[in-house]
DNA sequence: AACAATACTGACGTTTTTGTCACTATAGGT
DNA sequence: ACCTATAGTGACAAAAACGTCAGTATTGTT
């Protein structure tokens, strides 16, 4: 079953996953808004201070583009913009779970290998 | 809690899940190696076929270097590898479920979005 | 002596991704 | 008239990732 999207082709729907959630920030401000939501561009950026802005607003467009996540802009000024996650967005809750499970176990297993290697 | 792995500072286990699990084909990997295991570099070509084979043997490397994947190496003419997942790499198991479960809600969700627009 | 099969490696170029910097728009407050 | 805050954009540079191609090693078979 070939998935076409975007001008490209995927043979699987986990091929189109990754490539929907393959970006350097996306699964953190998955993560972000997953733990509170809505938020605005400067409150992701207070909680993912190792992204510079210009790389979180292209994540953003392009989790938007994807309908992951939608944008309510706010004809205010100063300017406000909130993000929240779309309806299929939300369901991404068990994959960013299942990743930070693991990812505490392969920092508990890197740890202990750090500090047996330490002891030769 | 930081994180120090291979010259790297890392601030969550999802961060440096991430950088574990985190290229082109590595989920692809996995993904055969939790269906059939052990594999050799030969089997793995013919499950992805869209991936080239020097991508593939990095891709490899990468998962042994972090001990995701274990090497087997046979002293045999022809040259005989097997790959196998090892127990931290098994573990994975419910990262690429749950990604391939979104994938496929997913696929849906883009292929219902297609069919909508082209009515328009 | 050449060929086959398997599992590679090295060098190189291309493409994609990421990061940096300077710049814009807006309306109210001073 | 200028400053403020927020949420951007555009152009470009740097780095990382990816892909391609040709070549290596091994030993048994033809």
């Amino acid at each position: 079953m070939e998935i076409h999207y975007k001008d490209k082709t995927y043979f699987s729907g986990k091929d189109l996953a990754l490539s929907a959630v393959g970006g350097r920030w996306k699964i953190a401000v998955i993560w972000c808004l997953l733990q509170e939501s809505p938020l605005r561009l400067s409150e992701i950026q207070k909680k993912l201070p190792q992204a510079n802005q210009r790389m979180l607003i292209r994540q953003l467009r392009e989790l938007e583009e994807d309908k992951l996540v939608t944008r309510y802009v706010y004809p205010v000024v100063p300017p406000k913009v909130e993000y929240e996650l779309s309806e299929i967005g939300r369901q991404l809750e068990p994959v960013v779970t299942s990743i930070c499970n693991w990812g505490d176990e392969f920092s508990a297993f890197v740890e202990k290998e750090a500090a047996e290697s330490s002891l030769e």
